[in-house]
DNA sequence: TTTGCTTTTTACCATAGGTTAAAAATTATG
DNA sequence: CATAATTTTTAACCTATGGTAAAAAGCAAA
């Protein structure tokens, strides 16, 4: 189990006072398989770290699921625009296995940020980062068909596909299971 | 012509001294009709504001273009994954019409959020505005099919489509210009 | 094991959107 | 103007995915 810490400094180097003060604000919660971590229409007050466990934050619109993302060990996660801009979240995030989550409040976040530049710079890499992983979502699901988004998929989820039904996996493509199940059948 | 300091504000308040430094990093460029601004794979090193005319920002995958957005008056643009993480930018940006714009570097934009807190909000407050549309994309591109995106962007473009060819809006939704003119004849 | 619940697959039809090709309309240029 | 170039539309055909329904497989609890 990867220590939060460690994890946060992939994103960009911490000096050591941040860092403790870091894990001074930091608390950790369990939540069981199936347990709502954030309701859909709550601010997303935390930003979230993933000790151990899975989680995913969807939205269901007219009836149907959508699948944001998934989040598994040493993942950092939140309904970022609802974090930021302290408004609804349109999403709701559970977890999909007992989950072991470190959190820091948003008042906390936005104090260290203001206290050290590396937990600020930290903060807009982190943004960024879910900013590319968007625009390279919008660009797969204009550009690929739904066979090469879901080997994609496959590919680059090796480590906890096996933790996720394909209904999921379907709701994530944005295809209904039955043409997932057509997807994998023939080949 | 709206000043580009006064739309700036809109995302955040920004103080007097933030302001002249700013204005005093900024420079006026023009491009003409048809002019790329940011090449694709150079590193996106500006942060650009439209005081007049109109620009698009697009790729090419496969032989086929894809526009991630239009930028007329009193917008704020970028490639932002390739501003904030320094790498090749996978988007170009071209001049739609004669254009007059305003830029500040990366270097002192860096600088101007060291100096002043306001300037580093607005600069999170403006990852976050882009942050929070491409997720609408994304679910709408899922959610929705091409005549409701179509009617959508129609609605929410009032002001600009006038000057917008339909080969880019169908570029912008994703779909063939032989579908788009499909869907505007039924109807 | 048996029974029941959930997940996944199969099948058949309907439809939106892609492909290709060409005509029509619009805009630019000599 | 007249001609060329570009943009938009129309049309015929094709394919991928959705909708609906039901069967099959997997899993869980008694």
């Amino acid at each position: 189990m990867k220590d939060f810490i460690n994890q946060f400094q992939e994103f960009s180097q911490l000096d050591d006072a941040a860092k403790l003060d870091m894990i001074t604000v930091s608390r950790l919660q369990h939540f069981k398989k199936g347990e709502v971590i954030l309701p859909v229409g709550n601010v997303c007050r935390h930003l979230y770290f993933v000790n151990q466990g899975l989680v995913k934050i969807f939205s269901v619109k007219s009836g149907k699921e959508f699948i944001m993302r998934f989040f598994s060990e040493s993942q950092i996660f939140a309904v970022f625009d609802s974090f930021l801009t302290k408004t609804p979240a349109n999403f709701t995030i559970i977890a999909l296995e007992d989950s072991l989550v470190t959190m820091i409040s948003h008042t906390e976040m936005e104090a260290l940020s203001r206290k050290h530049h590396t937990v600020e710079f930290f903060f807009r890499k982190l943004i960024s980062d879910t900013s590319v992983r968007k625009t390279k979502r919008i660009h797969e699901i204009l550009g690929e068909d739904s066979t090469w988004r879901y080997q994609n998929f496959m590919k680059e989820n090796k480590h906890i596909v096996h933790r996720i039904s394909l209904g999921d996996v379907s709701k994530f493509l944005g295809i209904t299971q039955q043409s997932l199940s057509r997807i994998r059948s023939q080949k």
